[in-house]
RNA sequence: GCGGGUGUGGCGGAACGGUAGACGCAGCAGACUUAAAAUCUGCAUCCCGAUAGGGAGUGCGGGUUCAAAUCCCGCCAUCCGCACCA
C-alpha cells in the first residue's frame, strides 16, 4: 500500500527520521487509504452470518457550518462504530442531512437568498468539514430530507397513514402575528410578542393536520419498558409526557342553560374530592367562552387577554393565575341544591382532558392559590388519619386518607372512594370512568414555504383529495419570492393550481407543509436503503433495523424520540417496517457550551471576533462586548466554536480526541483552547514511542518469558485491553483516555533492554496503544502502526484486541484497614485470602495495634480483597 | 408553573455502598538548551504539625448503614424539555 511504503521512506531517512508526526499530509492520505480500502460501506442487504451493528448519531440541519457539539456527537458514534467494526460486526453508520426548516426562509427573507441554494450550499461546505474529520462513515448513503427522492416516499407514507384512519383534520390553536399576518414558531414568540413585529402575538384557531399518536398512547407508554438500554431518565420523562391517567368524565348541569349549552364536561382524576368542589373553570379557549362573551365586554376582554398570548404551554402554567366570573352556575352531581360559580381561569389548558376542572382547593395546590385570590370557599374532604382535625392554610393536602364530609363517602380511603364516586356517576348516568392522556395528536401543518408539501388537494365538489400516487412526489417549487409576508405557496402564481385528481375539475393543493420532525421520523429506516423505490426495503430494514447505538442530544428526549417511536409503529402497522421499536439503544449526549458575546446595540458577536482581555473583559473593533452567560452553543448567539479552523491548526485527530477527553458525555462541555493544545500533545506522542520503538532493536526473548518489569509493563498493557474494551461499551469515553493516558505513561516509564523480554513487552504495548485508540486518532495510529509494520495492513481493517486472563489477574491487592470506617492503613495479601488471615495480618500492624490500643473489638467486617473494618467501643 | 437531570481540588473530571481526588489542563520546582519551544523528572484538596502523624472535606440540612460522593427525605443553585427551533 502506497502511504505504508512512504513510511519507510521516512524511517530510512535520517534528516526526516526527528521529524514530528505531520498531520496535515497523513490525514488525507490515510482517509484517501481507508476509501481505497472501501472500509466502511457496507451492502443493503449484506449476506453472511456476521452480527450487525447499526450506529447512527442524530443527523445535522444544515445550519452552515459543523460546530462542536456535531464534532462531539459523531465522534461518541464513530468509536463505537469503529471499535464494533473490528470486533467483527457489519457496521451500518451513515450520514444525511435534515434539511427542511425555518432557518432557510429566515435566510431568504432576510438576506434574498433561495431557501433551497442557501440549504444546498450548508450542506456542501458541511460534508467538506465533517469528511475533514475522518468519520468512518458510509457517504455512499447521503441524502437530505429536502430531496424530491427522499420526500417522495413520505408523501406515499403519508397517504398511507390516511388510509388506514391516522391522518386527521381538525381545529388548533397557532401564534398569529397581526401585524406580520404571520403564524409565529414558539420560538418566535418573546413574551407574548412576535420577534421581528413586536405585537402581541394572538392565539388563533386554523384547520390543521394531525397524525394519531394517541391511537398509540397505550403500546407506545408499553414500549418503554423493553428499551433496557435507554437512560432511564428519558423513559421517566416520555412516561411522564404520554402521561396516562384514570379518572373519570363527568358533566355538569348548568343551574340555566346557555343557549342550546345545557352542562360542561369536566375531566378528573379525584372523583374522591367532588364534595370538596368550589368552583368550575373553564378555558379561555373552550367552545362555552365565545357565546359567553356576546353582550359581555367585560368578559370578552378578559378572553382576549387571555389569548393575547402564545399557544406554548411554559407561557400559559407560568403566567399569574388569573380568572374571570362568568356568573353563571353549575349543580353538584350528587349534593342536591349546591351550585358552584364557573370561572374562565387562564391556566386550564384547552388540550387537556376537555378544557374544563372542577375545582377542588383543599386537594389541589393550584386550585388553592386560585380560590384564595378570590376568595373561594375551600372545604377539606379528604384528611390524614393521624390528624383528623387538619385545617388546609397555604398547602393543599394531596395524600392518602380518611374521607369526611362527602355523604356516601365518608370513611372511604381515597382509592375506594374514587372507585365508589365513579360507580354512582355511571349509576346515573352523568359520567363515567375514563382513561386520559396528556400526550395529544401531531399537529403536521406548517403554514411554511421550506417543508414537504402535505399530498392533498382541495375540491370544491369532491372535498379534501388525496394527491394519486402516480403524481408523486408533489415537488416543491424553487421559483418563489419572500417580499410579501406568509406562506410564498400560497401567491405562487401557478402551483396550487391543479386539476382534482377525483373529478378533472380545478382544484386547489394544499399549501401547508409537514412539520420538519416527520421527515426526522423515519430517515433511519431509509438509510438502510437509500436508494430502494419503496420508501423502505423489507430485507434491508429486516438486516439492519433496529438502530443498536442512536446517540443525540438531551434536547431531544421527548419530541423526536416519540414521534419516531409512534412512526416505526404505524410503518410495522402498515408493512412498511419489521419493528416496533427504531432504536434499541440511545444515548443522550450532553451540549457543548461557550460564553456568548453581544455589542452594547444587541449584537451577536462570534468567539472569534472577540479579542479578551487579561482581566476578563472583551473588546470588538475597540468598543466593549457583553459577556453572556456559558450556554448551549447555537447560532443565533454566534457562541460557536468552528472545528474547521482547529482541525487547519492542530489536525482532526486533535479534535477527535479533545471533544471525547475531559467530559463524561452525557455531561455539558465548555470548549476550552488549553485542552485542545494537552490533544494535540498526546497524538505526537502516540507517534514518537512506536517511531522510537520501531527503531529499537528486537531480541531473542519471546513475549511469554517477559519478567520483571517487562512482565508489569505486559500487565499493564493487557489489563488497559480489559478496561478500554469495557469503558467503550460503557460510552465512557473520558475513561478509556485516561486509560491510554496510563498506559502511554507506562511505556513511557519503561526502560528498553532493563529486564528480560523488555524489547518485545514495549512493542506489544504500543501496539496495543495504537490499536486501543485508533477508534478516536485514527490518522496517527495508521501513521504510527505503518512505521511498526511497514508491510501491514490497515488498523481500520485489523481485529479488536483481547487480553490475556493471566495477565489481567492481580498478583496481589490492597486491602484498607478502617478502625469505626476510619482508614487506618492498608496491607497487601494474595487475591482471595480469607477473612480471618486478613484480620491476623491487620491486627498485626503496628500502626493498627496502636491505634486499637485501651478498645475492644465489637464487630470485624471482612469485604474479600478490599476492606477490613473493626467496629470497636472504647 | 409542570416534568427530568446535574452539583467532587484552581479547572475538566475518576471512584460495583468499601483507600475520595485516577487521568488530563493550568501551576510550581528541577533537568536538557546559548535561549525559547518541545521533551523528561518531581510537587500539588484544605487545616494543625519540622517529621511521624492527626483533623476536616464531594452544594446545604437531616436520615439509613460497620461504612455514604454513591441510598432515602427536605432545601438551594443550575441546566434541559414543555408539543410550530432543530
Amino acid at each position: 500500500m502506497l502511504p505504508a511504503k512512504s513510511m519507510v521512506d521516512h524511517i530510512e531517512a535520517p534528516s526526516i527520521s526527528t521529524e514530528a508526526y505531520d498531520f496535515r499530509g497523513a490525514e488525507l492520505r490515510w482517509q484517501k487509504a481507508w476509501q481505497d480500502a472501501n472500509c466502511f460501506a457496507v451492502a443493503d442487504r449484506p449476506s453472511g452470518n456476521r452480527s450487525k451493528a447499526y450506529v447512527l448519531e442524530m443527523f445535522p440541519y444544515p445550519s452552515g457550518k459543523i460546530h462542536m457539539g456535531h464534532v462531539r456527537n459523531y465522534m461518541l458514534g464513530e468509536v463505537i462504530a469503529r471499535a464494533r467494526r473490528a470486533q467483527g460486526f457489519d457496521v451500518l453508520h451513515p450520514m444525511g442531512w435534515d434539511a427542511f426548516g425555518l432557518p432557510a426562509e429566515n435566510a431568504a427573507r432576510e438576506r434574498g437568498i433561495e431557501p433551497a441554494q442557501w440549504t444546498r450550499d450548508n450542506i456542501a461546505s458541511m460534508r467538506e468539514d465533517l469528511k475533514r474529520v475522518g468519520l468512518s462513515i458510509d457517504w455512499s448513503r447521503e441524502f437530505a430530507t429536502c430531496d424530491p427522492a427522499y420526500y417522495g416516499h413520505q408523501q406515499k407514507l403519508f397517504l398511507d397513514f390516511w388510509r388506514a384512519g391516522l391522518v386527521e383534520q381538525r381545529e388548533s390553536a397557532v401564534n398569529w402575528d397581526p401585524v406580520d399576518m404571520t403564524v409565529l414558531a414558539n420560538e418566535q414568540v418573546i413574551d407574548g410578542r412576535g420577534w421581528k413585529s413586536g405585537a402581541l402575538v394572538e392565539r388563533r384557531r386554523l384547520r390543521q393536520w394531525f397524525l394519531k399518536i394517541t391511537d398509540f398512547g397505550e403500546e407506545l407508554l408499553a414500549g418503554l419498558e423493553t428499551l433496557d438500554r435507554w437512560p432511564e431518565r428519558v423513559r421517566l420523562m416520555q412516561r411522564n409526557w404520554i402521561g396516562r391517567s384514570e379518572g373519570a368524565e363527568l358533566t355538569f348541569e348548568l343551574v340555566k342553560p346557555v343557549k342550546k349549552i345545557r352542562g360542561i364536561k369536566v375531566y378528573t382524576t379525584r372523583p374522591d374530592t367532588l364534595f370538596g368542589m368550589s368552583f368550575l373553570a373553564i378555558s379561555p379557549d373552550h367552545p362555552l367562552v365565545d357565546v359567553i362573551a356576546v353582550g359581555n365586554p367585560e368578559a370578552a376582554e378578559f378572553i382576549s387577554a387571555c389569548r393575547s398570548m402564545g399557544t406554548s404551554e411554559a407561557a400559559i402554567e407560568s403566567a399569574e393565575k388569573r380568572g374571570f366570573d362568568t356568573g353563571l352556575r353549575v349543580s353538584h352531581p350528587f349534593a342536591k341544591g349546591a351550585t358552584y360559580p364557573v370561572w374562565i381561569a387562564n391556566f386550564v389548558l384547552m388540550d387537556y382532558g376537555t378544557g374544563a376542572i372542577f375545582g377542588c382547593p383543599a386537594h389541589d395546590q393550584r386550585d388553592l392559590e386560585f380560590a384564595r385570590k378570590y376568595r373561594l370557599s375551600v372545604t377539606t374532604v379528604v384528611v390524614p388519619r393521624q390528624d383528623q382535625d387538619l385545617v388546609i392554610e397555604d398547602t393543599a393536602y394531596t395524600g392518602d386518607g380518611l374521607v369526611v364530609r362527602s355523604e356516601f363517602l365518608n370513611g372511604l380511603d381515597v382509592e375506594s372512594a374514587k372507585t365508589r364516586a365513579i360507580a354512582e356517576l355511571e349509576s346515573r348516568g352523568i359520567g363515567r370512568r375514563l382513561v386520559n392522556w396528556r400526550l395529544r395528536d401531531w399537529g403536521i401543518s406548517r403554514q411554511r414555504y421550506w417543508g414537504c408539501p402535505i399530498p392533498v388537494i382541495h375540491c370544491d365538489k369532491c372535498g379534501v383529495t388525496p394527491v394519486s400516487e402516480a403524481d408523486l412526489p408533489v415537488r416543491l417549487p424553487e421559483d418563489v419570492t419572500f417580499d410579501k409576508p406568509g406562506n410564498p405557496l400560497e401567491y405562487h402564481p401557478t402551483w396550487k393550481h391543479v386539476a382534482c385528481p377525483r373529478c378533472g375539475e380545478s382544484a386547489v393543493r394544499e399549501t401547508d407543509t409537514f412539520d420538519t420532525f416527520v421527515d426526522s421520523s423515519w430517515y433511519f429506516a431509509r438509510f438502510c436503503a437509500p436508494h430502494a423505490k419503496t420508501p423502505t426495503d423489507p430485507l434491508a430494514t429486516k438486516y439492519w433495523m433496529p438502530v443498536d447505538h442512536y446517540i443525540g442530544g438531551i434536547e431531544h428526549a421527548i419530541l423526536h424520540l416519540l414521534y419516531a417511536r409512534f412512526f416505526t409503529r404505524a410503518m410495522h402497522r402498515l408493512g412498511h417496517l419489521g419493528v416496533d421499536e427504531p432504536f434499541t439503544g440511545l444515548f443522550t449526549q450532553g451540549m457543548v457550551t461557550h460564553e456568548s458575546y453581544r455589542t452594547t446595540d444587541g449584537r451577536w458577536l462570534y468567539p472569534d471576533e472577540v479579542v479578551k482581555r487579561a482581566d476578563g473583559s472583551a473588546i470588538y473593533n475597540g468598543e466593549p462586548v457583553i459577556i453572556g452567560p456559558i450556554e448551549k452553543m447555537s447560532k443565533s448567539k454566534r457562541n460557536t466554536i468552528d472545528p474547521s479552523s482547529v482541525i487547519e491548526r492542530f489536525g482532526a485527530d486533535t479534535v477527535r480526541w479533545f471533544v471525547l477527553s475531559d467530559n463524561p458525555p452525557e455531561r455539558d462541555v465548555e470548549w476550552t483552547e488549553a485542552g485542545a493544545q494537552g490533544a494535540f500533545r498526546f497524538v505526537q506522542r502516540v507517534y514518537r514511542l512506536a517511531r522510537t520503538i520501531a527503531s529499537e532493536p528486537h531480541d531473542s526473548i519471546a513475549l511469554n518469558d517477559a519478567a520483571g518489569a517487562a512482565r508489569t509493563l505486559r500487565q499493564t498493557t493487557h489489563r488497559t485491553i480489559t478496561a478500554v474494551t469495557e469503558a467503550i461499551d460503557h460510552f465512557a469515553f473520558n475513561v478509556v483516555i485516561a486509560r491510554l493516558y496510563e498506559l502511554a505513561n507506562a511505556i513511557t516509564d519503561s526502560e528498553p533492554k532493563s529486564a528480560p523480554g523488555m524489547a518485545a513487552s514495549r512493542r506489544e504495548a504500543i501496539m496495543a496503544l495504537i490499536r486501543l485508540s485508533a477508534p478516536i486518532i485514527p490518522h496517527v495510529a495508521e501513521e504510527s502502526y505503518a512505521l511498526l509494520e511497514p508491510n501491514g495492513r490497515l488498523v481500520a481493517q485489523l481485529p479488536w484486541l483481547t487480553a490475556d486472563p493471566t495477565l489481567v489477574q492481580r498478583d496481589s491487592v490492597t486491602i484498607a484497614i478502617q478502625i469505626m470506617g476510619k482508614l487506618r492503613g492498608t496491607i497487601e495479601l494474595p487475591p482471595g485470602a480469607t477473612a480471618e488471615t486478613a484480620f491476623a495480618i491487620a491486627l498485626a500492624e503496628p500502626r493498627i495495634a496502636r491505634a486499637l490500643e485501651g478498645s475492644t473489638i465489637v464487630k470485624r467486617i471482612h469485604v474479600a480483597d478490599r476492606i477490613v473494618n473493626f467496629v470497636v467501643r472504647t
